[in-house]
DNA sequence: TTGCATTTTTGACATCGGTCAACGTCGGGG
DNA sequence: CCCCGACGTTGACCGATGTCAAAAATGCAA
């Protein structure tokens, strides 16, 4: 049996549509990987020797400056696709937010075994265009929005994301939620200082449009207050 | 004699790689449009109707806020492809910078012919993929750069751009070039003001790294300079 | 439970870049 | 050739966010 048939993102990540002899022969090309919270998988300007399916957990992908400023450019969430496929080299470094699982391929065998399932490449480029999009808004944010809208985009995209991973029934985005970012890593994703996203996180707390019970949950008060600051 | 075989960006779009009958047929799909500078092309939030190739010109890709800020979120050259395949909808405007030629199709025709031409996919997937690490580095620039470093990058990013498209060797990055944006889109590209623009403009050309002739001419004295400022 | 390292919050202050306003310059059309 | 409107530059000022420092909270491990 291949442990294919116990994946939990069989159905979401680009192997589904892949027939069973398919599935075995990519099943033997990748092999299972425990990635614990904080550790690499791929480094920034590295050559581009894996890629991978995140199963379980949620990863970073950043960039940074020579001088250590770090900017987070993508989240890897379960079902999606890591690294790059087709490529001398990755433009980002993968970094697991909290424990995880992926599911990792040599690039090589995966480019290979791609371009002969023109399926899997279609499922790869919908996902490569879809996070293209994402990437694309974010950008709006980084350079148009302030602190405050920031934070609100923030927090009800998460409010999105984390209620996809961890519900398989559509219930519409989570009232509360557990963050996989530490501030700092907020503030990465924000183009923010620390500070500034702490001082923001208070103030929406002493609006009353969030409640804080611990550093990293957040339950959402007024989701309208919310969407009207995130502009 | 179909219109491809005399299209200058025949060998470096998605197109290359066809064979002669494919390229009939996918140019019995599509057809030229020339398109004035200011002219859109696609709307934002728009359902996604048409898709194409840029033959010649420079086009910008913006997200725009309610209250009418404005983010450019990539830029189109000869050869790019734009438009939003697979989808119901476009998650950015396209309008044109300069005057500029494209090969247009219907979404619905492309998606069709695309599927049923993997190496046709393929290429997209190389160049969304390519696109999506030019966009993540700029989404460092956004979020970590200060107003010189966003500026020297940019004039780089020109300088390297713009000379692929007008020289057909190799040449190395341009010297000297014409910039396709005014002030107003260099401000929307980085994130800044029109005013912050300006000021880093003058501020270069008084240390002496670059000569500004007229408004859209730009030529890079101290390259040195430059990539010390882009940091 | 206590102690300690780490993370987060808070405060005081500095500064970069935004805002507003005036002026200058360019270039196309009459 | 000149005028006019659009575009760009410059200056004065301000405020949001960054910086630096210290205190507080958290949570892990002994």
């Amino acid at each position: 049996m291949s442990s294919c048939d116990t994946c939990v993102v069989r159905n979401r990540a680009i192997c589904s549509g892949l027939d069973d002899a398919e599935l075995v022969s990519l099943n033997n090309m990748g092999r299972r990987r425990n990635v614990t919270a904080g550790e690499p998988l791929i480094w920034e300007d590295d050559d581009s020797l894996l890629v991978a399916n995140v199963i379980e957990g949620v990863l970073k992908l950043t960039t940074s400056t020579e001088d250590g400023r770090e900017q987070i450019v993508g989240v890897a969430y379960p079902s999606d696709f890591i690294g790059r496929p087709f490529g001398q080299t990755s433009s980002a470094s993968v970094v697991a937010l909290t424990d995880a699982r992926v599911c990792v391929f040599s690039r090589n065998d995966f480019d290979r075994f791609a371009r002969e399932h023109p399926e899997l490449e279609h499922k790869l480029l919908e996902r490569t265009l879809a996070e293209l999009d994402r990437t694309r808004s974010w950008m709006m944010l980084l350079g148009r929005k302030n602190a405050s809208e920031k934070i609100a985009t923030f927090l009800l995209e998460m409010s999105e994301r984390l209620a996809d991973s961890t519900c398989t029934a559509a219930t519409g985005p989570a009232k509360r939620f557990s963050l996989p970012f530490s501030r700092q890593q907020v503030a990465d994703l924000l183009g923010l200082t620390i500070e500034t996203v702490s001082r923001q996180f208070t103030k929406l707390k002493n609006d009353g449009v969030v409640e804080l019970p611990s550093r990293r949950e957040v339950e959402i008060v007024n989701r309208g207050a919310l969407l009207a600051l995130a502009g």
